[in-house]
DNA sequence: AATATTCTTCGACGATCTTCGATATAGTTG
DNA sequence: CAACTATATCGAAGATCGTCGAAGAATATT
């Protein structure tokens, strides 16, 4: 089985190991937003403090555990959701997060 | 065995997995330094040409390989370098450079 | 020594990012 | 319906980033 391209159509598991072979200019940029959502100090506390607590985590308590505004939360969080790192779910007036692991796992698959 | 740090002091393996415990602001902060090395497309490029290039690759390869400037793989690969994902070494007038996995293992292992 | 070559550093410009106050939106409660 | 609450969006200020031409540093050649 050559080590070619896993499958370019799945937007989770879109690349081949960065060592198997040279990315193409598509899945660079596609990469890269990726890993750019990892990028801020603010949002892997965000990213950890809602995959470590097992279950779901209010939005109310992240800005608290954050120290952050809770515009600027909110802007981090829309980006993790958006790199479908975590997922969003509005319950009454409250906003739920949780991990979703499967993006996680395929950027690892990438780095190696 | 407690989930706990596996080795703080260490700089390449600095975390435990994000879904283990919530990171603390340093230990944040070095990670996204890390994960911002790889949040250019460019940057993806050249570390995947490097990576999947066996063995070593000069700096004047990267330049025609990646259709930027000079001056910009340059800027791009010092990144890379100080980000301890590749590695630089000077021979006569030409610089090489060789991955460096260490890194990458250590980023693979905090993703999960 | 003088010249050529390869790479790094500098300086600058435009684009993007982080941040937060103010405001808007959605949903609840009286 | 009106008042209240949790979150999202807007707008702006300041910081950081990507980019490249120009200049500088290191090394080789003649």
């Amino acid at each position: 089985m050559p080590a070619r391209k896993i499958a370019t159509i799945d937007p989770i598991a879109c690349c081949s190991p960065v060592s198997a072979v040279a990315l193409d200019a598509e899945d660079a940029e596609l990469l890269a937003r990726s890993f750019a959502a990892l990028s801020d100090p603010i949002r892997l506390r965000l990213l950890s403090h809602v995959s470590s607590s097992g279950g779901e985590v209010c939005a109310c308590d992240l800005v608290t555990a954050s120290g952050r505004s809770q515009p600027t939360v909110s802007h981090h969080m829309k980006i993790l959701v958006d790199a479908r790192l975590v997922e969003r779910e509005k319950r009454g007036l409250w906003v739920w997060y949780r991990a979703a692991p499967a993006r996680l796992n395929a950027l690892r698959a990438v780095l190696g």
